[in-house]
DNA sequence: TCAAATGAGAACATAATGAGAACTTTGTCG
DNA sequence: CGACAAAGTTCTCATTATGTTCTCATTTGA
């Protein structure tokens, strides 16, 4: 358990290095608590460290902050459903959106239309891709059809060297093709949407 | 991290460049940082080519930056359409989840059941809350029904003293309260959903 | 009253900064 | 090309700023 003034001191370092993108001086973090000695911050840096809130590095602002919880991760107090009370969640306690932005050949597609609304894939909607040539089905991939035409759909192959692509709206239909006409370039990881 | 001057130089590198579209010589930095010796320039650019923020080629004015994308980043490709060729996106270049990640109240749920079907929100999704005690018309919040069932919907407020809740699936109904029954608990800020 | 927490400040070690000389490379111009 | 100027590079040397390690005094709370 940290003492007043050490809860004192890693808020401040936690301010400004929100403020700065860089770590503060000793003597700055002496000021902002409205001490004269850096000696003291010294101590309370020291006993931060101990109880490895951050990090020290014998340089000048020399100091990094130890994350908590990571920064792509919230917490995930419990599941919600219609009229019942929130179940606690007890083993998973962070929902980690590395396991979205981890992959190193991603990206993000914003969906226009509602040729996904089945899926729960809205107008405006954004998609994380995986580049990838090839998916197994029942994924949902980014396709190239005839060179040309580029959509997003569910992916199965009926029989050889045919490719059947099954939007998720249930106006539109299935189509078949031949397997040289589509060229499979991503597979679909995620989707996100942000609410004003 | 970067000394205080390591950062001016970067800071007045940054500027100059957006402002001449040229990087700057090493003198035009010294002497914008108030210095009389390019080789402590020198120094400085060196330690930022070190680390990552820029590059440099052996030429007169042949500093480049190099853009820091944001580990919560991922680059924002274009929009896709059904059938259609992807159009390239011009402005923004990066979707940033610190959108979804940054606020410091916030929290995940996952979501149970089909309560939330019309909103695109499915079984097993997870959504970002906002912790808030209070909402706007319209917006999707958690709120908390007689101290006891909690849910997630769409919150008017049809006249005063009067809370209407309206679940996002059809074959569910709307359904009013008086406004002391219903403690709203926080604001659907996103929602992300994992594929396998 | 005792122990922990807090603050001041001196003394020292190390990092950061600035100056400038000497040298190499790049750019320019006939 | 060849020469000159301008810019970039590589040093060493001082000085200043910052971090570290102390001791001592004061405050706080059980």
């Amino acid at each position: 358990m940290l003492t007043t003034r050490e809860q004192d001191t890693l808020d401040f370092i936690q301010k400004y290095m929100a403020q700065h993108k860089q770590a503060p001086l000793l003597t700055e973090i002496a000021q902002g608590l409205g001490i004269n000695s850096k000696g003291v911050i010294h101590r309370y840096v020291s006993a931060l460290e101990q109880a490895g809130y951050l990090q020290r590095n014998p340089k000048t602002r020399g100091l990094e902050l130890i994350d908590q919880l990571d920064a792509d991760e919230l917490p995930l107090l419990g599941r919600i459903a219609a009229g019942k009370p929130i179940e606690a969640i007890e083993d998973q306690h962070q929902l980690n959106f590395s396991r979205l932005l981890g992959g190193n050949n991603r990206y993000v597609l914003q969906v226009k239309g509602h040729s996904m609304i089945d899926e729960g894939i809205r107008n405006n909607d954004y998609v994380v891709i995986e580049h990838a040539q090839t998916a197994r089905s029942n994924q949902i991939v980014v396709a190239l059809i005839d060179e040309h035409d580029v959509t997003l759909k569910r992916v199965q192959y009926p029989q050889k060297n045919q490719v059947r692509l099954i939007p998720a709206n249930k106006a539109m239909q299935a189509k078949d093709y031949a397997a040289d006409r589509i060229k499979i370039q991503g597979i679909l990881i995620g989707q996100v949407r942000l609410y004003e």
